[in-house]
DNA sequence: TAGATTGTTAATCGATTAACAATC
DNA sequence: TAGATTGTTAATCGATTAACAATC
């Protein structure tokens, strides 16, 4: 099947939509103390980073700025979650109730933007069968209805090392988009299934590099 | 005060660290299989990276192969975990014992390279007092004296954002050297002290940019 | 020795930053 | 208009990759 060829964007660099990710929250921020409009400078003081690159970044996806103004807080915002898919809601699929799948749930922030989860999959029968703040726990044999059902395209796996690439195939069989894995495993999915792995020791590890190397 | 210069390390970059944390989990793999060597190609291939990378990133720190046969994965194995400090055990504390917190504790990973959670600090009265696993919890005013009496360097923080900066100032007094955070906050220590945030959400967005990209 | 693979230099690529004409 | 700040081009910087002599 051939790809339809991406005449638009050039080929927009990691980094810059994390930097989005950023502006976006900075924004949402700004809007609430009330501050109108900013300035890329002043943008790229709260996160040293340089005011090139923030324009830069802005202006793979348009012209957004004022020239001698800066930018309107709120136009901006908005631009950028449209851009970043946070103008619309989410549902997303928990899968597994852990301590972490747990606290994943009661994170704030991911709701923040959108992201809503619609349904938890766990296969202790403990908690099968339950609602979590009115949220339901289904086992995970119901993975391919519910996901349908409700029209679930983002997943967040949180289940033992041993379980992810397992939950993952179902996932990935139910026809979900995308996976956010937090399990310490190197999970495999089929390229059209975009897959991020978290990994929660990494950064422990890079830090006592630096200890270490102080210490020498 | 003058620092000393330093007249070794070139500057390493960063992701280069992070390949070397990467590296040494695989070969940990490795030698659990029974393998004796491996090239930097095979190495390569297993993260989709570039052999003369792997081989660069191990130049900074020595020579540590054998032309025409690759690596001893024992050796390398052992070098590695030298150079980033994982051939030690790292006293760490974890501030708050929520969900987060929690999972964080039970995670597997963090004891498997050394790091091993000496103390617990909440101040919930349900949980001070008790031991988790035989880990003791104590309620944050004891902070600077278990810090101190355990040899604690590095913390990892999980306390709600409006806590954070309040904890971390105190880590900062007992003499903590760096600091792990996952609250959702942007913290600030004197820069002696090594701050690294984990930001739980912003995959989640720069996921969604993809899967709204895709439906353009 | 012949084959394999390292360590390292040079080439390439991509991302960051400086600079500035355009323009509000 | 004068001052400020954008959008963008060109310069710089740093990281990745190719290539290969060294050598096990």
């Amino acid at each position: 099947m051939p790809r339809r060829p991406s005449y638009r964007l050039p080929k927009i660099p990691e980094m810059t939509i994390r930097r989005l990710s950023v502006y976006t929250r900075c924004l949402l921020q700004l809007e609430e103390d009330g501050v109108k409009t900013v300035s890329s400078q002043e943008l790229a003081d709260r996160f040293t980073l340089n005011s090139a690159q923030v324009r830069k970044d802005l202006a793979y996806f348009g012209e957004f700025g004022v020239r001698g103004i800066g930018y309107y807080v709120s136009g901006l915002k908005a631009e950028l979650q449209r851009i970043l898919g946070l103008d619309r809601e989410w549902a997303v699929a928990l899968v597994g109730f852990g301590n972490l799948g747990s606290a994943l749930f009661h994170y704030r922030g991911f709701g923040r933007q959108g992201f809503r989860i619609a349904a938890i999959f766990d296969d202790d029968p403990a908690k099968v069968g339950r609602e979590v703040d009115s949220t339901p726990v289904f086992p995970s044999r119901d993975l391919g209805r519910e996901v349908k059902a409700r029209g679930i395209q983002i997943a967040i796996v949180a289940v033992p090392a041993e379980a992810a690439q397992a939950v993952t195939d179902q996932l990935v069989a139910a026809g979900i988009r995308a996976v956010l894995n937090f399990a310490p495993a190197r999970l495999k999915t089929p390229k059209d299934v975009r897959l991020k792995n978290v990994d929660l020791s990494i950064e422990l590890e890079t830090l006592s590099f630096y200890l270490a190397k102080g210490a020498r």
